[in-house]
RNA sequence: GGGCCGUUAGCUCAGCGGUAGAGCAGUUGGCUUUUAACCAAUUGGUCGAUGGUUCGAAUCCAUCACGGCCCA
């Protein structure tokens, strides 16, 4: 909210920068843009760190590179650009006077360029011998400690531009998260999905049980939802023929935050025509081992204290199985019985809700007493219909649904299901749930007129799922909060 | 929402009733094959905010703010 322009944080090492600042500004343009590198500190080193010292000196090889200046060792100075670090050599023979003077006044943060053959030291590291040098751009702020880095959280995450220069991790991590992306992109267009956007803003949210952003459109007057799904629209498309189509996108809910929520995530959403279920944990599997085994090289993960296998066939168990497996005291007559089912839960300390059936507290049951359980990968299938209001009744027992949640670590990553596609059957849940909302349920689903006629115009046998992308680079970065994951997670003003 | 912990120099931290400290960074000088470069000198603080207790508060108490971890 602020709209202050004066830093309220100057302090005397910034003054001091801005005064060489302005003295740059006095000699000139102060933020040259007409230096061209054509060497990248990475690729130096990867291809002359085996080279002799000798040879690199024969060879006599010029470069010019450019970074950001990180560390000062006396006579040699150490750079880094986006591929990794080199040093440059303060040469007081190959260096004019001007160019010296020009060098004493750069501080630790500036970015700048250097030309000048590739040799190396005595100590068997690469430097540029430098005979050019140049400040590109004056750092007006301190970096953190050279050593210690940046270890205070709340800096690394409000600053997180910060947290990148100095913490190698760091931008290891988001490399990493770029790559999941990409290849779920990649995996996801061999089978033949069509990437598609769908609208973030939403009159009627829906595709989730979630409490929405509202926003105000001003020129049609008209409150709007940062949307909790895409699932509507994506199903609208197979309507529309698309058969596969798929969406990697930001969701939003107004809800609290923790090591493992924030407001706004990014989810795979996909969506198959003639497929169901059991297709999609097929395809669910052969991401996740793809994704383990091409980005960690490797068929297992280390996360936490734990050692997840994603090599072989992930285990499945109903919902059902599930709790007695977890539970042995609870028997399946129990859980089959709505008043038995309600003591068990008031048991455990579950407080039950008036409105509640008996997928419902079986679902409370799953997630007090299961959910946190499931370390290695684990599908567990047959939802109940009541918790499931898009999802496709089971044929042969319609008090659960074909649907399927995904488990790693003690947390869902994954949800999918055969899709409803009984237009007048999926009227009937939607008003079950415009119920619930009345009853006081604000995180209930609207009765959405549309997408009802959309059913009714035909939507083929269909399976879709999403998958919680911050939460699996969480998993494949070792990562144990989100903000780890988000490049800017959300955080309370300054 | 509840519990525990934290907030001291630009950064990383110590100090826990008696004059606000260290390392790094900065400044000045030296040093030209260093690797957290080194050597010498030196600058830098409303101790998160507001109240209170006390002769005296960074330190004890209360409230608030922000954050971290755990729980719901």
């Amino acid at each position: 909210m602020s709209d202050q322009v004066t830093p309220q944080d100057e302090n005397k090492l910034i003054a001091e920068r801005r005064l060489k600042l302005a003295n740059l500004r006095e000699q000139g343009n102060a933020f040259p843009n007409d230096f061209r590198r054509d060497a990248h500190a990475g690729d130096l080193q990867a291809q002359y760190r085996d080279h002799g010292k000798e040879t690199l000196e024969e060879a006599n090889k010029e470069f010019a590179v450019v970074g950001r200046l990180i560390r000062n060792r006396g006579a040699f100075l150490l750079i880094q650009d986006e591929s990794g670090q080199i040093q440059l050599y303060i040469n007081r023979q190959a260096l004019d006077a001007a160019t010296l003077a020009q060098i004493k006044t750069w501080d630790l943060g500036d970015i700048v360029a250097a030309k000048g053959p590739l040799h190396k030291s005595g100590k068997g590291d690469l430097y540029i011998n430098m005979e050019e040098a140049r400040l590109l751009t004056k750092s007006l702020r301190p970096l953190p400690d050279k050593y210690h880095g940046l270890s205070d959280q709340e800096l690394r995450y409000r600053q997180r531009y910060v947290d990148l220069i100095v913490n190698e991790d760091v931008r290891a991590r988001f490399r990493l998260r770029s790559k999941v992306v990409a290849y779920i992109r990649n995996f996801m267009e061999q089978r033949g999905f069509m990437e598609v956007e769908t609208p973030m803003m939403q009159v009627i949210p829906g595709g989730a049980t979630a409490k929405p952003f509202v926003t105000h459109h001003n020129a049609l007057d008209l409150d709007m939802y940062l949307r909790i799904a895409p699932e509507l629209y994506l199903k609208r498309l197979t309507v529309g023929g698309f058969e596969k189509v798929y969406e990697i996108n930001r969701n939003f809910r107004n809800e609290g935050l923790s090591t493992r929520h924030n407001p706004e995530f990014t989810m795979l959403e996909y969506y198959w025509a003639y497929a169901d279920y059991r297709d999609a944990m097929a395809l669910t599997e052969a991401m996740l081992q793809g994704l383990v085994s091409d980005l960690l090289g490797s068929t297992t993960i280390e996360y936490q204290e734990h050692q997840l296998d994603f090599s072989g066939s992930f285990d499945r168990y109903t919902v059902v199985e599930s709790i007695l497996a977890y539970n042995p005291n609870i028997t399946a007559e129990q859980l089959a019985d709505f008043d038995q089912a309600c003591d068990v839960a008031k048991g455990l300390g579950i407080d039950i809700k008036p409105i509640w059936g008996l997928g419902k507290v079986q679902i409370e049951i799953f997630e007090k007493t299961v959910e946190h359980r499931l370390i290695q990968p684990t599908f567990i299938t047959a939802y109940p219909t009541e918790v499931s209001p898009l999802a496709r009744r089971n044929d042969d027992d319609p008090f659960v649904t074909d649907r399927f949640e995904f488990f790693v670590a003690g947390r869902e990553l994954a949800n999918g299901f055969s899709e409803l596609n009984d237009a007048e059957d999926q009227a009937e849940r939607f008003r079950a749930q415009v119920a619930e909302k009345e009853a006081g349920d604000d995180e209930a689903m609207h009765y959405d007129a549309d997408y009802i006629r959309a059913l009714e115009y035909g939507m083929p046998p269909t399976a879709g799922e999403g998958i919680g992308i911050d939460r699996l680079v969480m998993l494949l970065t070792n990562s144990p909060s989100i903000r780890d994951v988000l490049l800017f997670p959300h955080m309370r003003p300054e």
